[in-house]
DNA sequence: ATATAGTTAGAGTGATCAGTCAGTCAAGAC
DNA sequence: GTCTTGACTGACTGATCACTCTAACTATAT
């Protein structure tokens, strides 16, 4: 992504949000301080713009992440990946919000929400080992994993802090299994 | 809501989920097979039509769940309401989906929203009973709550059955803990 | 058979959309 | 100084949208 495509995604994720999916290029344009005809220089179609958000906060999404090659699962990994993602999230709850919108809203394409996928694959790594070895249990790691997103996500959104925050990581813990 | 109104309401839920969020009123009209005329004289607006589906769909999920009136919480309250909610959830796949597309997306209205939540209250006033009694924990009612549906959406989205289904309910009340 | 009331069909309307294109402009190359 | 290049602009286009309007239709009462 060049200047320009950065700029106008900045934009955008605020005006998804307030605007709803339905938000013009016009407006977003507009917002971005860049002429209707720029935005179709930067991205030829709407979709490749919606994309373009998605794969950006995926990617920094997973960024904030640490590396996960040589690491042993257990309670201290989690915990590190549970502040990773929670950090990022209230860092950039814009992203955050607009990442989850354009995902469950169907807006962001299949071929993109793949290629994001391939992104999360070593990470998914390490459950698939913890699994095997008996130190967490669940009926798949893609459950697993789904569970841990989403336990943080209602963290966020009950805006979670302290020993709230604290129970709500014993109770992912109590649940898959993982003992403290 | 008459027979107009159901049976506009029920050729849309497809659309909208085959189509996406921007499915046009003429489809919806066409594939109910009604004039884009009558389908403004049941619902005059695009957004009236939107919240009936919503309105439809969750009342349908809350009129599945046993009555809350004078029952105390515990494991077999708690399987007979994941039982209630998924049982409603496999029978009506579309609806389901389509519940979570139109919250998601912002597509329902904020009133709709309150509108609804007002339904859940009742089955709520147990999760405040049981988490003061101490029969569960958790950081609020709400969080115990959306954590519930959200582990039986996860045993929908990933069609889990049999052991792996059982496996997914205990780790729900080890997270709560709930003792079996 | 006729009157009345309510409903429906579908062409029509103005607004808005994503995407286009001819022309402008600024900055380097020589 | 002039030429070339490539990004930018914004008016424009055809398509599509939610919604309207009226003539035709249906059902019931008398």
């Amino acid at each position: 992504m060049n200047d320009r495509q950065k700029q106008i995604v900045k934009a955008a994720i605020p005006l998804f949000l307030t605007e709803g999916v339905s938000v013009s290029t016009a407006r977003i344009a507009n917002a971005a301080g860049v002429s209707n005809g720029t935005l179709f220089n930067a991205f030829p179609t709407k979709q490749d713009l919606i994309d373009a958000i998605y794969r950006s906060t995926k990617t920094a999404m997973f960024a904030a992440f640490p590396a996960p090659q040589g690491a042993s699962f257990g309670p201290k990994l989690l915990r590190k990946n549970w502040d990773a993602y929670l950090g990022w999230a209230r860092a950039a709850p814009e992203d955050h919000k607009v990442m989850h919108l354009l995902r469950e809203s169907g807006l962001a394409s299949a071929g993109v929400k793949a290629e994001i996928n391939a992104l999360a694959a070593p990470h998914g790594q390490i459950l698939v080992d913890a699994l095997e070895q008996g130190t967490i249990r669940g009926p798949s790691v893609g459950f697993i994993s789904d569970l841990i997103f989403n336990q943080i996500d209602l963290v966020i959104e009950h805006n979670l802090h302290g020993t709230n925050e604290e129970l709500a990581f014993d109770m992912l813990c109590h649940s898959i299994g993982l003992v403290k």
